[in-house]
DNA sequence: CATGAAACATGATTAAAGTCATATAAGCAA
DNA sequence: TTGCTTATATGACTTTAATCATGTTTCATG
C-alpha cells in the first residue's frame, strides 16, 4: 500500500547503504542484496536509478560500489518515493478522477487530503541517515 | 495511490447506487457505468463481489438491478476497501516487511502507524449514504 | 597492459492486475 | 409460454509492473 515494491525496495536499499558506506568505504551490490533479503538485479536497476538522480553515489569497476554523502543522507524519504514512483502517485485524486480539485471535489477529497498531508510531512522529515542511525543502533530492523 | 483500480471504481460505484437507487428503484450496470465514466464489463463484476460481501443487493431479471439499504448505506468506505483489496492492504507492513511489529519494527513503523490510523479512522466515519447526500446536492461529484 | 571485479545498459521473461467477451440463468411482461 | 432484459459466471485477452538474463563499460591491481 501507498508505495511500489521498486519504491520499497529503494527505500531499504539506500537506509542500508547510508547505515553502512560512506566515500572510503563503499557496499556492492551483491552487498546489499544479502542485507536486505532482494535479489541483486533489481536492486541493480534501482540503484543505478537513484544514482543517476543524484539520491546516492556509484564508483565503477573493481572495488566499486555504492555511497551517500552525508549531504545526500539529509535528503527526505520523500525524495527517493519522487524519484522511483512519481510525483504523480503522491498528488493524484483517491479516486483516480482527473479533474479532482477544492472547487470540483471527489466524494473523499478533503477527508483524505489531511491524511495525504500527514504522510508527506512524515516522509518529508524523517531523513535517510536518521533512519540509518536508528538501524545501526539495533533500534529499528531492515530484515524479515 | 493506497488503492488498486478496482476499489476505486467499487466505492465510486456504491456512492452512485446509494445516491439514486432504492429497494423500489434499481439501477442498472449500464446506468452505473455511464454516471461513473468506467467500462460495464469492469463494473459488473465489482458489483458481484460486493453483492456477494453483502455491501449491496442485486435482483435479476427484467428491471432487474441494484440498491443499498439504509442500513447498508450506513457502512463506512472501509468495508468496500476491506473487500476489494483485502486486510493486507490495510496492516501490511509499509516496507513490506513480514515480520514487521512494535517490538521489531521497520525504520519507519511507527511514524507510518500514526498516518495509517488517521487514514482508517477516516475511512471508517464516513459512510456511503453521508456521501451520496453530498453527491446529490452537488457539492462532491463522481465524474471528471 | 592484461585480468577480474564491479556498475551500467538493454532487453527478455514472468507475474499480476485490469479489462473485455461470451455464454448462462433468472425473472418480468405480453 | 415465449421473448426480452438483466445479473451471474467463467474465462480470454491486454496491459503494466516486476523480475531476471546477457552483454558492455569502467577501473583498480598485479
Amino acid at each position: 500500500m501507498i508505495f511500489s515494491q521498486m519504491c520499497k525496495i529503494g527505500i531499504k536499499a539506500s537506509i542500508y547503504i547510508a547505515s553502512s558506506a560512506n566515500e572510503t568505504a563503499l557496499v556492492t551490490i551483491k552487498n546489499v542484496a544479502s542485507h536486505i533479503n532482494e535479489s541483486p538485479h533489481t536492486i541493480g536497476k534501482i540503484l543505478q536509478l537513484l544514482s543517476r538522480n543524484h539520491m546516492l553515489n556509484s564508483v565503477k569497476g573493481a572495488h566499486g560500489g555504492f555511497y551517500m554523502t552525508k549531504r545526500q543522507q539529509m535528503k527526505p524519504i520523500l525524495d527517493i518515493v519522487r524519484i522511483i514512483d512519481g510525483d504523480v502517485e503522491i498528488n493524484g485524486c483517491v479516486l483516480g478522477l482527473q479533474t479532482c480539485s477544492a472547487t470540483k471535489p471527489c466524494p473523499i477529497h478533503f477527508e483524505y487530503l489531511k491524511a495525504k498531508k500527514e504522510i508527506e510531512e512524515i516522509l518529508n522529515k524523517k531523513n535517510i541517515g536518521e533512519l540509518a542511525e536508528l538501524v545501526k543502533d539495533g533500534a529499528r530492523n531492515l530484515l524479515n
